[in-house]
DNA sequence: CCACAATGATGTCAACGACAACATCGTGGG
DNA sequence: CCCACGATGTTGTCGTTGACATCATTGTGG
């Protein structure tokens, strides 16, 4: 039996495909024909459902961000301990989303997002929510200092984000990340002792 | 006149093309052929110097390299003041090649770079050198805890790097770097305290 | 002074993104 | 019931790119 002339839900499809991809082989060997061939359809098809490349790698980024979130939630809902065990916990999920999909992260980041900024941007709230919580909830524990939420948040997110890069740059090895981002969030308390 | 048949230097000149068109236009719009076209020459001309589009891409990381050393020491020598005075110059000097040179910096560390791992890798070292140094006077002088100096450094490294991503990804603004800086490094002595 | 290495020019190929024209499917109004 | 139309997929084409092969020019050392 032929494959029937309609794919069925092809956007899902190929951005499935592109994640795969992009984990595997980088962001520079992603190519709209070449996730077609992956799906079994046309070179032309893609272009229904994403106009063009950059509308591909937008969904990307928003798809990112959704697992990320939920990713960081479920990492937290399954902590246990005190403050700093329960930010540690989220801080390490982070870091592993982002070594693991370092180029969807990049992508996420990437600013080069065309027009449909509002979304991503969006998304990317949605997915901090929860850290954004956490650190409100260390401020009234007395965890953390108080003051701005968010510039409080601002620089562990950098640490993070930079931790991950020694990662992706081929500085540290994988197994130095969980006590890398140990010793930071540590560091990062006793900077900030209320 | 017509051009000479040699150029004379067209391997300097790719190069100073490419980082030009790497600050304004970004690693995406980087072709061969367009560069050739900048500095006036057939598209076939580059390959003499750069066997593929990697072989550029990597001696671009590595003169970024020397350029990075070069900016670290001269902020450094500039400063005046105590420790964290002069440790917070060289961090603003880092982050400000690192926004200022995004994509180059994000090529330097891009860890794709083919079998040249071994040249990026002392071309790094040298220009982080500075740091390294800076960062032993600090624990001789009791403002940083003793210990391994390239795991501190590793830490204050990645901040410095998030921050600078932050910016990147749009998602603070150019003239709230310095702050953040500021207050990373007062922090992080904070919480290095000997 | 000339043969040769270094450097640049020209031509070609396959892959890609973008686009247009055409084909197929399913669904809802008449 | 059916068929017109919108949604989706196909095929063909164009311009650009990176890689490669072959040829042209230049300067230099034996």
């Amino acid at each position: 039996m032929q494959r029937p002339y309609h794919h069925g839900n092809l956007r899902a499809a190929l951005l499935a495909a592109a994640e795969r991809t992009l984990r595997e082989q980088g962001m520079g060997d992603l190519s709209l024909r070449e996730l077609a061939r992956q799906v079994g359809v046309s070179h032309g098809a893609p272009r229904r459902h994403f106009p063009d490349r950059q509308a591909l790698l937008d969904a990307l980024a928003e798809s990112g961000f959704e697992r990320l979130g939920e990713e960081l939630r479920a990492a937290l809902d399954a902590a246990a301990g005190d403050f700093e065990a329960r930010l540690r916990a989220t801080a390490t999920a982070y870091v592993r989303f982002a070594t693991h999909d370092a180029a969807l992260l990049e992508l996420m980041f990437a600013g080069k997002h065309s027009a449909q900024a509002g979304r991503l941007h969006e998304a990317a709230e949605r997915a901090f929510a929860v850290v954004f919580e956490l650190i409100c909830e260390g401020q009234r524990d007395g965890a953390l200092e108080a003051g701005d939420p968010e510039r409080v948040g601002l620089l562990l997110f950098a640490t993070m984000q930079g931790i991950a890069a020694l990662r992706t740059g081929g500085i540290v090895a994988a197994d130095r990340l969980d006590e890398l981002v140990a010793e930071a969030v540590a560091r990062f308390l006793r900077g900030s002792g209320a």
